[in-house]
DNA sequence: AAATCAAGCCAAAGCGCTTTGAAATTGACG
DNA sequence: CGTCAATTTCAAAGCGCTTTGGCTTGATTT
């Protein structure tokens, strides 16, 4: 059943049968019932090809979803979705995937930017050398950035956390628990996240007189595995006087790495070792599910989902015109695998004073 | 730069141009490489919903994505979306995802095979009363389903595994290793994977002349908490004589909950308990990566990801006529969770023949 | 009673592509 | 040189919707 065939049975013109659908004003109230209460009965469902070609608007947001044999997605992406989906659902958009190996992104891109079948994209995973922000924007396609560029610093539209501000309050926490020696597994250093949380870390060892290679730095794909060999190099054959005592952890996943090397090597949580976890928020796996429950920085992915469905919704209809950057804070949640520095790893102290803020 | 444009740039019918890049075989091979070069120079690209109208083909699959705030997605989702989309990229169709409340799921259905959106559908999470089998067979929409329903039991294409012998030999190794005391801790039953599951795990006692009742069987969402909530009541407080000693575990995040349970009852793997999990395949935790290596039942969610991909469009296309049932074998693979009954557990053996089948 | 106006409806022109059926061109051949 | 078939190109008719601009009404104003 289409629309001339609707317009047949009632005896009306194509024209008012779509404007009473529409809700368009210049049709009488009581045709509109008439007409709705027809396309109900008859299960009539305008053909969304046909409407996308005529109205210009596709009613579906894109993502270019990165693939390959050896691609791994973020697993913390179905919460994302959730989220998405979720809000996708009051509005009434859909959301629309294009594969692309990561050499042939651009050209997905501009397939998208051409073929109209979407109306604005969300971009993921920003990376430090990030080419997308100035293709989609001189593709014109209307966008939201999930995280931020490096550079352009400015000038375009996201939702991102605070993962400096997180990873200075994870990391001001150890410190001002007496740790000294510290450690971060982090992500991948190719995406910008793990850049801006590295600069909380070390912003904050430099607030308290440290220098920035006191720090132990491993960049990684946030596994279990990674989490795991990691650990083994930084704890195995170490003694109590030189191994970190304050460990930032980028993931859940690198943390269950962690803890089992920690296990293995006979070392507990807080006592020999303190861990701070970043928690994406993710139903099968809490921080409470530890052996020792995590202390956490914690930031719900879904609820960004959700919020970047709004805002690209508002973007591609208008509602938001200035390019808004968005950052949310992020809570530093304090559980069991956080205490004081162990004795025997107190730095030796010359003044008294040696372990408060060098400000 | 639209066809109209390109024609009259070329000073060619829309016709022809339109015939050389879509490789029809009417055109000179002379015209049809100065139409491809003048199209790639001027960044032509078809708009796609003029094309979907025209041809009625969407040219993507879709799948109606269950939301609601208290609905998880299941975190292998990620690898089959992988799969999919690797395989997807190969024979360039995108996906579509149409957000859905569980009970407004049927409405989705009737607004995607209504609107002609996509060519097909796929559906996953079959349940015990399925009801979108029937429902997109009316509709007339091209699908595959991920599972099989348990009614209608044939006359439909599906991808599924043989969870039913999975678990069949799972529970046989147990068995076989001397385990009369069997415990299993399976996903949501509503699911018609967890029924044949546990059909598997009892036609092995049935083999083995236990009694159905001797499996000690509990059923929940596929997470940490609940593995480690429902391992505590198998375990806590019972003595070696009465508690499970060959365990089965639905998932890996289960089986995550449920060692964090033994370590905490001080009992270990495989001495005190054997334990088999099921292993989709998720490359951020594997059956490694726990203090004893998981003895697993695995099949990649991935690769059923691609495949579904490639039958979905050959069912689209015409290629494939006859529903097929396709149902894929699993790999019993032992690792280090799994060993003889512990000796204090051995059932009092009236007859020397009492270990063996019953047959 | 004529003029004005709003309300309600309609015919027809797109949207940008594919595809049908016919026309023009070419080359081979008697 | 005319004929026929094969090759290459084209004009036009869709695909099913939205939207522009105009046409009828019947009511209201002058």
């Amino acid at each position: 059943m289409n629309l001339k065939q609707l317009s047949q049975l009632l005896e009306l013109s194509q024209t008012t049968i779509s404007r009473a659908l529409n809700g368009y004003p210049e049709v009488s109230e009581q045709t509109r019932l008439k007409v709705v209460e027809a396309a109900r009965k008859h299960g009539y469902n305008p053909n969304s090809n046909a409407r996308k070609l005529a109205t210009g608007r596709a009613g579906s947001i894109g993502y270019v979803l990165p693939v390959g044999k050896n691609v791994d997605l973020d697993p913390h992406f179905v919460e994302f979705l959730s989220g998405l989906g979720e809000h996708a659902l009051s509005r009434e958009v859909d959301l629309s995937l294009t594969p692309a190996p990561y050499e042939r992104e651009t050209e997905a891109y501009r397939r998208i930017a051409a073929s109209r079948s979407v109306d604005g994209v969300y971009l993921s995973s920003m990376r430090n050398d990030e080419q997308r922000i100035g293709l989609v924007r001189g593709l014109k396609i209307p966008f939201l950035a999930h995280g931020r560029a490096l550079a352009p610093a400015d000038g375009y539209a996201c939702v991102d956390i605070d993962n400096e501000g997180a990873f200075y309050a994870a990391a001001q926490l150890l410190l001002q628990l007496g740790h000294r020696r510290l450690a971060y597994i982090n992500g991948d250093i190719d995406f910008t996240f793990a850049v801006h949380r590295l600069g909380g870390v070390t912003r904050a060892l430099r607030d308290y007189g440290l220098p920035p290679e006191s720090l132990q730095h491993h960049s990684a794909a946030m596994n279990e595995e990674n989490g795991y060999r990691l650990a083994m190099t930084l704890f195995r054959d170490k003694d109590a006087a030189e191994r970190p005592t304050g460990l930032l952890s980028a993931s859940m996943f690198v943390t269950l790495g962690i803890v089992r090397a920690l296990d293995q090597l006979g070392l507990r949580m807080p006592d020999d070792v303190s861990i701070i976890t970043h928690d994406d928020v993710f139903p099968f796996l809490k921080p409470e599910s530890f052996s020792v429950p995590l202390t956490t920085t914690r930031s719900s992915i879904r609820a960004a989902g959700a919020r970047i469905c709004e805002r690209l919704v508002d973007i591609i209809t208008g509602v938001e015109t200035e390019p808004v950057q968005e950052i949310w804070p992020v809570d530093l949640i304090v559980r069991g695998t956080t205490g004081p520095v162990p004795a025997e790893s107190r730095p030796v102290r010359r003044r008294a004073t040696e372990d408060a803020p060098a400000e």
